[in-house]
DNA sequence: CAGGTCTCCTGCTAGC
DNA sequence: TGCTAGCAGGAGACCT
């Protein structure tokens, strides 16, 4: 399932294929994944238009084209293929054709979204962004910040973390590693946390991350094959799917939280 | 406003 | 061996 490093990743191998590729035709096989406007408005607003540049904010791809941002989330299962072939496999559902080519937009679970906006719009203020907060890298996201916010908040920090509003793009993986390195048990209450210990996620959700990021960045020729990109991952992690504790070797615990697997060290990560 | 539950969808697994 | 029921998982909608 893509997270933010894989997103990151998409973000730099589709830009060095489609960049200044323009939509000659738009063929849609299945139309819930488009969700602010009809399948024969984002046709007929996309075609002719030229993809500018590719931005990431979160889990979320924003294509810039001439006239029209397109939000693009990738959910469990969502990748993008490019092809040149006729034949059409089940799963892709929305297919950008170019002069030599085509990008296809393939999602098993149909779990995939996309948002079409002009781009006279404040995208950050309309679904899906208005409810995705600061980056961990952005600045403007401070500790002072961040313990005000969980101050209010008694729900467990594994569920805090995983909303996007608070931290943008720690997915559940993520939030278990961050956990872990920090010693923070998940079923903590969100407001029980110290300002050092707020401090201490900021810093490991960054660490975690960038490593991530790099590795991505390192690791995968093409998006195409996205199978190598979890496989790459698994290495890295320290508890999420693991079974003995890598500090003190004891068993690891699966619980859930919110409905979420989720991976942690009773020993190493005490309930406080 | 905070927080809980339901929903979307299908490949995969456990269990028979 | 073949079948089915149940599950996982981001985030929006909706409700309390």
């Amino acid at each position: 399932m893509p997270e933010l490093p894989e997103v990151e990743t998409v973000r730099n191998s589709l830009k060095e294929i489609i960049l200044n590729q323009t939509i000659r035709s738009i063929s849609i096989n299945y139309n819930k994944i488009i969700k602010n406007v009809s399948e024969e408005n984002f046709i007929s607003s996309l075609v002719g238009q030229t993809f500018l540049d590719i931005d990431r904010h979160g889990k979320y791809l924003i294509f810039h084209l001439n006239d029209y941002y397109l939000i693009s989330h990738l959910r469990m299962e969502g990748k993008y293929l490019i092809k040149n072939e006729e034949e059409i496999n089940k799963h892709e559902h929305i297919i950008f054709t170019f002069d030599d080519f085509n990008m296809r937009y393939h999602d098993t679970r149909k779990f995939g979204t996309m948002h079409l906006y002009q781009k006279n719009i404040n995208i950050f203020d309309e679904l899906p962004l208005k409810n995705v907060g600061y980056e961990p890298f952005d600045n403007r996201l401070t500790i002072d910040n961040l313990y005000n916010k969980f101050q209010k908040m008694k729900k467990p920090i594994k569920t805090t973390l995983l909303d996007q509003k608070i931290i943008a793009g720690l997915g559940n993986i993520y939030a278990d590693e961050v956990l872990y390195s920090t010693r923070i048990n998940p079923l903590t209450q969100t407001n029980k946390l110290s300002r050092e210990d707020v401090e201490k996620i900021l810093n490991a959700s960054r660490k975690v991350l960038k490593k991530a990021i790099s590795l991505g960045g390192t690791t995968i020729r093409s998006f195409v094959s996205s199978h190598d990109i979890s496989g790459r991952f698994q290495n890295e992690l320290l508890i999420h799917t693991k079974k003995t504790c890598p500090n003190c070797r004891k068993e690891v615990a699966k619980i859930y939280v919110g409905s979420r697997g989720t991976y942690y060290c009773p020993d190493c990560q005490p309930l406080r």
